[in-house]
DNA sequence: AGTTAATAGTTTAGCGCTAAACTTTCTGTG
DNA sequence: CACAGAAAGTTTAGCGCTAAACTATTAACT
């Protein structure tokens, strides 16, 4: 038994996959530091943006777009709204979605110091090495449905 | 303002990363997929591939392997004790982990699934191609120390 | 119009994870 | 030897997320 666990545990595929994994955490520990300051999470902040993209967007398309589920949006937009970031406006069955103006101020002041440092992160690689990148991630996108 | 919000969403660079965390969280969640059957998490079969690679490992050890806090080896391991998978031995301030039968057999039974699976998702990509994604996981996981 | 369906949002229980404060045990140095 | 500090584990508060059950509104069909 030990010796097919000492086999697996060089598998490059495997290696490759634990690898991955633990790439993401530390890319997303990252992400979320500078955003730490603000009292804003980097989930918040990609909410924000959706909603600083298109104004009076509802909770359903938010989390279709990030991928979430309607539950997680709700949850965050709580206490984003305590915040005072964002308005919900209720419309029938369904809540349009508004920026305040701290909100506003918050995606403009940010989004520059967001977009800097994602850009620092990915600036490791080449322009072929982005490239080939993409086109792996484009590949599991596709694969993924 | 708005205009320069749309034009951020076509910038090539944050659409790898909003692709990339995306990705991830799809290809995670298809991996928990056929551990959930047997009432084990992706997290707690990768700590007990651990114990096995190593019968005797300490929980600080695993953290450190798993880049995880001790804490949540902690957590984990109350739960899976409970479940008779896995037994702490103390000696000392360190706990000494070992696997119980059934872990044993969970982990020869299920070990081969997981490993399908992970091969599964990752030959999408050619032979030319893993050798690009793992070169550049590798300088991601080098400058995020 | 009245009943059935689907859709939008909320709630709750629970897993995964962290940070920080807290025991307990082990060094190491004067 | 004694006492300071490091190291291993535990606890707790809290964020991020899901699934599933719930409410309320709208649509759709006969």
């Amino acid at each position: 038994m030990v010796s097919l666990i000492q086999e697996r545990s060089r598998d490059p595929v495997l290696l490759t996959w634990y690898r991955f994994v633990r790439v993401l955490r530390k890319l997303v520990s990252q992400m979320d530091e500078p955003i730490k300051d603000l009292n804003v999470s980097r989930y918040q902040f990609d909410l924000l943006m959706q909603v600083a993209f298109e104004e009076g967007i509802n909770q359903q398309t938010c989390a279709q777009r990030m991928n979430v589920t309607k539950g997680n949006i709700t949850q965050h937009l709580d206490r984003m709204e305590k915040q005072g970031l964002v308005q919900r406006q209720k419309q029938g069955r369904t809540n349009c979605l508004y920026l305040t103006e701290k909100g506003t101020e918050l995606v403009d002041d940010f989004m520059p110091i967001h977009d800097q440092r994602v850009k620092e992160i990915l600036s490791i690689l080449t322009q072929e090495e982005l490239r080939q990148f993409q086109s792996i991630l484009r590949k599991f996108d596709r694969k993924l449905d």
